[in-house]
DNA sequence: GGCGATCTTGCTCTCTTGAGCAGCGGCCAC
DNA sequence: GTGGCCGCTGCTCAAGAGAGCAAGATCGCC
């Protein structure tokens, strides 16, 4: 397009979008016909020199989800619009809003419900209304906090989310990581453990989040891990725990060892189920969601825009 | 709005404007009537939830120029787009460039345009296309830099901005300010200078930018004022200078025996005048900016947005 | 619980916009 | 210089969107 017909384009754009001009009238300003007037306007579009977004905590990116799913072969993707956010918070608090959107138009709806625990999924359970699904089993996929002042976080998460549905709670009572292998094999002997594990496993669906492999995370807060423990995993090329389990970018586990001791079901079983939603979001967590997209660990996944768009990046 | 119409106005705003969805095609996928789509697009709109940009150097922002005119009483007024501006230069660029515009759509074309100096002035020199006038005669109203390496550029501007209107320049040979009055009385009654000073009287039209009152002003640069005298001025109310005289907020003459020794036009002239342009962008200029539009020295003021914005503020 | 006031809804009609097409003019190769 | 090709222009025609209106729903007030 010549240059002059560039700076009309962007005349025009002005009197239309600015000041709601038809362009018939636009074309007896410009002195141009109004099929050129919508030409120069098409062209303005298509040359990207109009930017129209929709500023709204609830608003969604429609197009970067499409592409998410295309090219990641999620089953579905939920993308919040980063527009107008000023703290990593908000941009959390916005996505589990999406997801507790996401969980309530589900259908069917689960009967059985597999959750983790953490900041997001209690965020999530804050904003699921009352009322969200009719009589859902939620179930405790991996095992809980319980070792300093943040008890019982996991449980009322789970409590939250299945009394808002009007439905009923199972909690795995256990530690999320045991000191010796011989303590956990012990306790997912007790017939009780097990049988909540058999019911996790069994879950028709799954939400879970997953946490960065850095001293903020959740297992180092609870007691579990300790910071130099977390840094020999970075150090083998942990990029963050889902369910508890460190893994790296390719969707390993990176200590076995470890991962024996941790209770609850198994990256394996999360590969396998049919629906698997992961709730991730903000900066630090762009390495983690991409090893949870990219090794077939969430059919769906509900991130923010920025997310998204590192994991369209590769 | 209801809460659930209003995040409906989000879906549907979201289908209509990322999506290209027709209101029709998105009232089958929310289950609504198209009229109802479009009540709730509207409403979207209304709301302020979508936000259009023009995104182009050359992008005005006619909504905010037609209130500069109608809170200021300004003639004209032309408000450069901020959108996606990184730097202060870059604003600055795009301001000069939609002076230049400005001068090159001026209608009756004028037959002698009073110019001062500096760098806006010179940058707006630049963006002229030649030929963007036939004959224009362009006459310098303040007395120009001279005592520095910078030697030229008062003149310079004057000459590139004749030359590529193939017209003629009349500089104003003499500094800027004089350190003793008797010389600048001297000065002024040299029959060239007076001629020049006679015929800059007698402009019908006038391009001018201000200065801020700080240490980076251009006469402290040229040598004519040092940055204690700078903070003086500023200590007695300064905000800024107008072709070399300092005003304070209520446009008055800050230090008249200063003003005395000053070479060119004074403002009552500039007040007086049917046609006055002035040009003026940068964050540090809001408070001249103010000084300049409040007190009728300008009937036509060439901006950047957030300049605009400020001047709407009060 | 009844009544009026107000808001909402779904419609018709009209204006606005976009798609597609024929004609014109400029440009290049020969 | 001439013929053919390409792109731009202004048109017709149909789809899309908005204004206005009347009927129905909802609300508050008594």
């Amino acid at each position: 397009m010549s240059d002059t017909d560039e700076l009309l384009s962007i005349r025009a754009a002005e009197l239309y979008y600015e000041e709601n001009q038809t362009q018939d009238e636009i074309g007896v300003i410009l002195r141009l016909t109004r099929w050129k007037v919508g030409r120069l306007l098409a062209s303005a579009k298509a040359n990207g020199f109009i930017r129209i977004e929709i500023v709204h905590p609830r608003a969604r990116r429609l197009p970067i989800e499409r592409r998410l799913r295309e090219s990641t072969g999620l089953t579905d993707a939920i993308v919040v619009s980063s527009a107008g956010v000023s703290s990593d918070a908000e941009l959390q608090s916005r996505t589990a809003q999406a997801a507790a959107d996401y969980l309530t138009s589900l259908r069917p709806i689960p009967r059985t419900l597999g959750i983790s625990w953490g900041r997001t999924l209690h965020d999530v359970s804050l904003h699921l209304k009352q009322g969200w699904a009719p009589g859902v089993n939620v179930v405790q996929i991996n095992g809980g906090v319980s070792l300093n002042q943040r008890t019982g976080t996991a449980a009322s998460t789970a409590v939250t989310i299945a009394h808002k549905a009007d439905g009923s709670a199972t909690l795995l009572p256990s530690p999320a990581i045991f000191e010796r292998l011989e303590t956990k094999q012990a306790m997912e002997a007790d017939r009780t453990v097990a049988g909540v594990l058999a019911l996790a496993r069994n879950a028709q669906a799954y939400v879970f989040s997953a946490g960065q492999a850095d001293a903020n995370s959740a297992l180092v807060d609870s007691g579990y891990l300790t910071v130099a423990q977390i840094d020999d995993l970075v150090t083998r090329g942990a990029v963050g725990d889902v369910v508890g389990r460190y893994i790296d970018q390719n969707g390993r586990i990176v200590d076995p060892e470890l991962n024996e001791r941790t209770v609850g079901i198994q990256l394996d079983q999360l590969r396998r189920a049919p629906l698997t939603i992961a709730v991730i979001s903000g900066r630090s967590k762009h390495a983690i969601a991409r090893a949870v997209v990219r090794n077939g660990l969430c059919t769906v996944l509900v991130t923010d825009e920025d997310t998204a768009n590192a994991l369209l990046q590769d």
